[in-house]
DNA sequence: TTATTTTCAGATAAAATAGTCTTAAATATG
DNA sequence: CATATTTAAGACTATTTTATCTGAAAATAA
């Protein structure tokens, strides 16, 4: 069972570091986030660029470049990130991936899957990265 | 999000297929379940001798041979499946793949999934064979 | 026995996903 | 301007997942 590619992992937990940082409007080296998130930098580039051209961040190049949030985190939902990185059909999948499928009658599984995917879905559309982040600083939790 | 891999997705209908035959202890061809399913036959063949080597399906060779529940369809849990296919930590998997996750605080998302993993996995856990194809019988659910 | 049918086992191939590397373009500074 | 720094872009490689193919082993039937 696999909720989110491990691409959007990894771009969720850059976006949140990001927040977490709240730094006003300047832009942070993807290397700093690369080495500490451990992860590539290669790689946090390309997916960082794709957020970029989402318009999820703003990047800069050259000296004094990187990225920041292209908006204030109470601003930015999750489901933002996975739909970009992921795909917007990622939460249409179905569970027995029957051929032409949602048209006709619904396979035995339907009805055990579609609702607790909307449920999921919903909880991604109606989290923001602020409310996120508030969680992290209030309960300790970690991004590493 | 893929809650199951394709291989599991086929898994379960051939067997929810077998399921629908109910005969008594008579071996199905493999080769009749995937047409059946519109299948690959050799694909097939491979996902159901792993269901036979977890004693979920017998099998057995030659003409007049095949593959047949190896229990009545009321004593085979679908998360049987799941766990012999996708593997006993399927439903294990996490959100942001931080590393030795688990152990220490949880990181933001933990709260919004934990939960709703654990409602799939016991959906999986307390849905027979029988339950499910009761449904198709009665709702006019597909397999193909 | 011999030929036929069927699953079993493992090699191989194709496709999707994940990750790396190289070079170009933009920016800042001296 | 020249040079250093940083993201952009895309080719390239590696790994995992999905699918195909081939021949052996077991069971049956003639
Ligand atoms: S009925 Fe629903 S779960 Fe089943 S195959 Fe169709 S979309 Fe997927
Ligand atoms: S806290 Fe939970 S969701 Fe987050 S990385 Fe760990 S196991 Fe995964």
């Amino acid at each position: 069972m696999k909720l989110l590619s491990k691409t959007c992992m990894y771009g969720i937990r850059a976006v949140l570091y990001l927040t977490s940082l709240e730094q006003e409007k300047s832009y942070v080296h993807i290397r700093q986030i690369s080495e500490h998130l451990h992860l590539s930098f290669h790689f946090l580039t390309k997916i960082l660029q794709n957020l970029a051209a989402h318009n999820i961040i703003d990047s800069y190049r050259g000296p004094n470049g990187g990225v920041s949030l292209a908006r204030p985190a109470r601003k930015i939902k999750v489901i933002e990130l996975i739909n970009a990185i992921d795909g917007k059909d990622s939460f249409r999948g179905c569970i027995l991936a029957l051929p032409g499928c949602g048209e006709g009658t619904p396979c035995p599984l339907h009805a055990y899957w579609g609702e607790t995917r909307d449920r999921i879905k919903s909880a991604f559309e109606n989290t923001t990265l602020a409310k996120l982040e508030k969680q992290i600083t209030e309960g300790g939790l970690r991004l590493i």
